[in-house]
Order: C-alpha cells, then sequence, then structure tokens
DNA sequence: GGAGCGCTGTATCGTATGTTACGTATTTTG
DNA sequence: CAAAATACGTAACATACGATACAGCGCTCC
C-alpha cells in the first residue's frame, strides 16, 4: 500500500534514468518544499533541465505539474492537521471506544488554539466586555446549547446579555433592538442552518458585530462576521464534536470575567451577595 | 516580535477592510495550505475577487503574490525540519490568558477519563441504548445546556428522549411518567442545586436509574446514582470548567450511536431521509 | 565498428497566472 | 446633506510558467 509521494519515488526510483533519479534524490532531499516550487527552481536546485522535472512527474503517474504539486499539498495539509498522525501511531491497541475519541478530541483543541492568538481572543473578550451595546446569543441545531452555556455565565458578570430561543420568527423580532454597538455571538458548525444566515446577514445589515463559533470549513455566515473563531470538529463518530468551540467558549468567559474584574468588580460582589 | 505571517495577519487584521479580513480568517482558518494555491483559488474560498487576496497580500509587506508564498513555504520548511518549534502561538511565557487555560483543560481531560474505564463507559451506553424506558436529561444552572447537547443527539437517534426545561414545578409533574425502566441523566457541579438534588431524590425513590455528571467533590445526589462520572473542572478562571464533561457526553453520545447502528440503522436512514 | 534506441537539453509555443487600470458602490467627513 | 475618500470588483494586460517538438549525444547490441 503506497500512501505518500515520497513511498511512490521510493518504490519506482530503481526504474528511472538518471537524471530523473537526480530530480528524485533533491526532492526526498528536501521532502517535499522543493516540489512546491516551480519547475524552473526544481530543475536548477536538482542541476537538470525543466523537461527532465516534466517526465519525472509524468513517471509517477501525473497528467502535469500542477496536479503534481496538488498531491504534495495535500498530504501536507493532512499532516499539518493531525499531529498525532505525524509519528504513525497504531491507533491505540484492543480498539476501545474511548481512547481514539478523547485522543482526537485533545488534538482537535490544540489545533484550534494552534489557529486561535491570545490577541484575537483578546479583542473579543474585549468587545464583549465593551458594555455600551447589548450582547445576543444563538446557536444552530446542535450548538445552541453552547450559546445558553456562555449566555448563562455571561449574564451573571454583565447587564444586556440575551440567548435568542425559541423559533426564528421570534429572533426576528429581536433585530429591532439590534444596532452598531451590539454583538451577536452565533454558533454554527456543518450542516450550516439556512435560518441562521439569513439572520446573520439582517444582522449584519443592521451594523450589528457578528462574533462566529464555526468548524474549519467556515460558515457562510463568516461573510458577515467581525471575528471568526473556527474550531476542529472532526472525531471517529458519527457526530461532529463541538467541544473545541466549547473550550474557546469558557476560555472567552474567562477574559471577559477578567476583564470585567479588572474594571471594577462591583457587580459581581452585588451579584455573590444576592444569592 | 513578530516571527510568523499568521502573527503578522493577527497583529493586522483590525486595520484591515471587512473583504481582506475575510480574505485573512479564510487563510488562518486552513493555515497556511490556501496560501499556497494560485490567487484565483484563495480569492474563491474566500468569496472576494483576485485584486483583493492582492491587496491583503501588500498590506502584509509583501511585494507581490509569489513573494508571499514563498515566504509561507520557508516557514512551513522550518516546522517540518523542527517539530518541536511547531508551536504557532509561542508558548507566551508570564501573562499570556490562553495557553494556562488550554493547558489545564487537557489535564483535566486526561484525568477524567484515566478514571473512567471503557466497561463503565460501554455499561452507561448500553442502558442507554435499552429502549424499553425513556431518557430524561437535566442540568444545573451552568450545566443544562450539557444536558439539551446530549439531548440534542439522542432524540435523533431514538425515541422517547426528554430534557426536561423550565421551572421546577414543571420536572415534578413529568416525575408521575417515570417508572423503573426509565433513565434519568442529571448534570450537576458546584455549588451543587437543593433544587436537583430533591427531583433527584423522588426519582429515585420511584426506581428511575440516575447517571450523574458531577465534578470530583461529588454531588450528593450520588448517593442516588447507578452511574457516576466525577469530571475534572479546575482551571485557571473564576469559572469552573465543564469541558471534561462535555468530552464523556460526546464520547457517549457517540457509543450510544454505534451500538444503536449494530442493531439496525433503520431509524438513523429515516431520519436523515426525512430531511 | 555501425545502426538503432533511449536519454537529455535547447528552443519555441500556448496559456494560466499574477498584475494593473478604471469605474462603481459604499462609507466617512465636514 | 453634499462631497471626498476609501473599498471593491470587472476587465484588459503582460509575463512567467508549464508543455512540447526536435536535435544532439551516448550507450547498447548486433
Amino acid at each position: 500500500m503506497i500512501s505518500s509521494i515520497a513511498e511512490l519515488i521510493a518504490d519506482r526510483i530503481g526504474t528511472m534514468p538518471a537524471s530523473e533519479r537526480r530530480a528524485a534524490q533533491t526532492l526526498i532531499a528536501s521532502y517535499p518544499m522543493i516540489g512546491l516550487k516551480t519547475v524552473a527552481e526544481f530543475s536548477a536546485a536538482a542541476g537538470v533541465s525543466s523537461p527532465t522535472i516534466l517526465r519525472f512527474v509524468a513517471r509517477l503517474g501525473f497528467q502535469n505539474y500542477p496536479e503534481f504539486q496538488s498531491s504534495l499539498q495535500d498530504e501536507l495539509a493532512a499532516q499539518l492537521q493531525s499531529p498525532a498522525t505525524r509519528t504513525l501511531n497504531p491507533p491505540s491497541p484492543g480498539g476501545g471506544t474511548v481512547s481514539p475519541m478523547l485522543e482526537a478530541t485533545l488534538d482537535n483543541m490544540r489545533e484550534t488554539f494552534r489557529h486561535l492568538s491570545d490577541k484575537q481572543l483578546a479583542d473579543i473578550a474585549a468587545r464583549l466586555a465593551d458594555r455600551r451595546g447589548k450582547t445576543f446569543l444563538i446557536g444552530g441545531r446542535f450548538t445552541d446549547p453552547l450559546a445558553r452555556y456562555m449566555a448563562a455565565h455571561l449574564a451573571i458578570i454583565q447587564p444586556d446579555v440575551f440567548h435568542l430561543a425559541g423559533q426564528e420568527s421570534m429572533w426576528r423580532d429581536r433585530l429591532i433592538d439590534m444596532g452598531k454597538r451590539d454583538v451577536l455571538v452565533i454558533f454554527d458548525i456543518r450542516r450550516y442552518q439556512d435560518s441562521l444566515v439569513r439572520f446573520a446577514e439582517k444582522a449584519h445589515q443592521r451594523g450589528v458585530q457578528i462574533v462566529l463559533f464555526t468548524d474549519q470549513w467556515l460558515s457562510p455566515i463568516a461573510r458577515f462576521a467581525r471575528h471568526v473563531i473556527a474550531g476542529r470538529t472532526a472525531v471517529p463518530s458519527a457526530w461532529d464534536s463541538s467541544a473545541a468551540l466549547f473550550v474557546v467558549a469558557e476560555t472567552l468567559i474567562g477574559a471577559v470575567t477578567r476583564q470585567l474584574e479588572a474594571k471594577g468588580a462591583k457587580r459581581i460582589r452585588e451579584m455573590e451577595s444576592l444569592r
């Protein structure tokens, strides 16, 4: 079973003429970076001519050079997405259901946060902590609980936090209350819901700032969003995982709380004494 | 100190116009792969025009698109050579808010699952997949979203799944429907809610089997529970984290789904066709 | 030692790609 | 509310890139 281009090359390098072999060795030596550059650069690095590179690529079974490059990129993308797979780990002995699920989830989180800078989170937190406007939260079929979870926390530490529940027509009526200074937090992962997209668009038209929690394929709502958080969702299960987004949400809740505490913990103390 | 293009983007994304921001977000979402493709593909993926991509690249300080791509490639090459350096976000020594939060959460999950055997999960999953009785889910102030999340999934793959929402008096009225063959899934972490404890006790008296999701200090409901899942909740934040419980919930959802699929995926296929 | 075959590079060609100019739409400012 | 500035996309353009045809060279095998 040949799964990578490197293996493919190792398999066929024996049958190649001298110049193509030099090309192959050059590629392997700095795999796969040289292959992502132009034919001219590749040929120069290998010390052969351009047509030799093209013949080499053709011999590997590719129709043309761009197709070869795409293949390399896909391979690279797969590696980058699952750091665990990089080490060619056997996927857990015994086939228990727990371990792969947990491992995938942990990877998802690391990967999600890898694409998320402190600054980005701080910006969003600042926006949420800015009390000149209101905060609305809403989610899709499976993610609405995340919106509720976040709303439950935010509503305690500051006023004017609303979770949009119920039917579509209900949200729409709330649109009239929304304006430029307000923030709308939307959770939307595949399959993306048309109703949410429509709602986001209308809110966007009213100047509402949208913070979108979505998956790595980006909900169409990203078009209207001021801030986009893309979480990894792939796990060995029939369902997508929202765990990474959940953790981001918790992180944000913590950050907002800290910012408000800095400003003055009056409200929080009041809240405590009311219990 | 800015060392990667991703940081550069995070730094300047605030000063960008809307369309360029879309480009930036698209790039970050699948960093850095889309940046290695052609301008046309990049622009299509971001839903903007080619010139916008070029302006975006120019704003980052590159003379032209190829220069930008080379820079991405160099970065990638450096990463591939030293897997240890793969941290896109430098470990943020000191005041960084993200890293400690994430690390603590990951630790919580590992620790939670360390105390959770495959068998235990399989037993609970089997109990939830057993369709001779009904399934009820309920949660506390902050954990009710978790109950909703789980209910949203379970309700799809099997009938008779009910999330108990609203006021305490509402749940109590549902008690009359509950019996020996039924399962009650309760989420309850500190501070434990008296109302939930009372409810759990009454359900227990009626012979309902209780599955409890709680924290490591165990809600008093544990006294009445058939199964107890104790998740770690401590994080460097003003709030406790429910992330570990969330992941356990997802794992259970996956396990139940698998068991039902084994029995016969008729319902699931029907469900799909109804959409 | 000569004829045939395969390998390789040079030169040329067509085209996909990045680039730029310009007009329209949108937002901002006085 | 008008005017200016900015943002954005359409369309035309130039170039750099991959592809191909062809000729020279070396090797092998009769």
